[in-house]
DNA sequence: AGATTAATTCAACGCTTGTAGAACTCAACA
DNA sequence: TGTTGAGTTCTACAAGCGTTGAATTAATCT
C-alpha cells in the first residue's frame, strides 16, 4: 500500500496539507496538533510535510494566514458612520466565524495564541493594529483605545466560549440572536 | 547533592508541590507544564509529585480546586438587588484575578480549558452552575440565561487578554477604570 | 532517449515526556 | 531499641514527538 517515489497524475498536495494542518490545529491547538497527524490527515508521509512547509511553527504560520484584510475591516466597520459601527463590525465577525472556511484560520489562531508566542503575536498584531489601531482613531471620545479594546474582548470571549469550548448557552443560540443582543453593548463602547 | 532518602526535620512537601504546579499550569496551561518542571519548582524529584497525586491529570485536577464557592458567589452578586449586579459581579471578579493568590488557580482552569477535556468540563460547570444557574433565575425579562452568558463572556473575554495573552491596551489600565467602564455594559444584560 | 528536477516515502536518530518499581533514609511508636 | 511506615530519590522503560538524509518514482526539459 502506498508505494514510495513520486505519484503519477496532477498533484496539489500542498494545499492538502495546508487544508489538513489549519483543521488540526483549529481542533486540538499547536500543541496537540501533530505533524504525523497533519501528515495521515492529508495521506501523506510526514516527512513530506517538512519538505513542503519547513518546522512545526512555520506550517502554524502558514494555518494561520487570516482571510481577513485589517485595512478593509476598520473601513468597512466605519463605512455608515460611527452610529451603525457597533452593528456592523458585530456581524462581520460572527459571518466570519460561522464560515468553516474562514473560521478554521481564525481558531487555529485563537488556539494556538494560548500555545505558541507567535500564535499571541498575531493575535495581537491583528486586533491591536487593525482594530485598535484603526477603529479608535475613527472614533469620538476620550481614550478611545480603552474602550474598543474592550469591545473587542467582548467579542472574543463570545468567540471563545461559543467557538472552542462550546458552551451550550452561547453554542444552542442562533447567530442573529447573538447580533441583536450584542451590538448595542458593543455600540455603547464606541459612543 | 539532595542526598536520596527522607529529608530530616518538618514537612509539607505536598503543599509546597501544590503550589508549584499551579503556578506552573498558570504560566504555561496544561501541556506545556512538565510534571519535572513542577517537580523543579518544589525542589523535589518527579516521582514524588507522582507518588502524592498520581497522574499529571489528577494533579492538574487538584491544581484548579477553586478558591471560589459558587452558591457563595450568587447570593454575593445579587445581595444588593437587581441594579447592583452589574458592578458587583465586575467588582467580585477583578478582585479575585487581581489577587495573585486567587488568580493561579484560575490562570490554570483557563488556560487548562483550551487544553483538556476535563478543564473545559469545570469552566463550563462552574460559570455554567454557578453563573447561569442561579443568576439567571434571579434576573427579570426573557431568557435571562442567554444575556447572563453573553455578560459571562464579556468577563472572561476581558481575563483572556488581559492575564493570559498580556493584550497591552487592557493590561496597562488600571482595575478600578476597567470596573468603571464594563459594569454599565454588563449591567445592561441584565435589565 | 537521456538527463534533470520535483514529488514522495523509508528508516532512523535524538530528545522529552509520563510513569513505574526498587532502594534508601528518616520519623514515630512499641 | 527495634520495627514499621512514610517520605524521598534513583534508575529505567516505553511511547511519542519533530526532524533529517538517503532512496525511489514520476514528470519535465533538451
Amino acid at each position: 500500500m502506498a508505494r514510495s517515489g513520486r505519484r503519477p497524475g496532477a498533484t496539489d498536495t500542498r494545499a492538502a496539507i495546508l487544508t489538513a494542518a489549519q483543521a488540526e490545529f483549529a481542533a486540538k491547538g499547536y500543541d496537540r496538533a501533530t505533524i504525523r497527524g497533519i501528515a495521515a490527515g492529508a495521506k501523506v508521509d510526514p516527512a513530506l510535510v517538512h519538505h513542503y512547509f519547513g518546522t512545526k511553527e512555520d506550517l502554524f504560520a502558514a494555518s494561520i494566514d487570516l482571510p481577513i484584510r485589517p485595512s478593509e475591516l476598520a473601513d468597512t466597520v466605519m463605512a455608515e458612520g460611527v452610529e451603525s459601527a457597533g452593528r456592523n463590525i458585530t456581524t462581520i465577525f460572527f459571518t466570519t466565524w460561522e464560515n468553516p472556511v474562514t473560521r478554521a484560520p481564525l481558531l487555529a489562531m485563537l488556539r494556538g495564541a494560548f500555545d505558541t508566542r507567535h500564535g499571541a503575536d498575531v493575535l495581537r498584531e491583528f486586533f491591536g493594529t487593525a482594530m485598535l489601531g484603526r477603529v479608535a482613531g475613527l472614533i469620538p471620545g476620550p481614550e478611545a483605545e480603552i474602550r474598543v479594546a474592550l469591545a473587542v474582548s467582548h467579542l472574543i470571549g463570545v468567540a471563545v466560549l461559543r467557538y472552542v469550548l462550546g458552551f451550550p448557552s452561547l453554542s444552542d443560540v442562533p447567530v442573529a440572536r447573538l447580533i441583536d443582543e450584542m451590538s448595542p453593548k458593543i455600540q455603547s463602547y464606541f459612543a
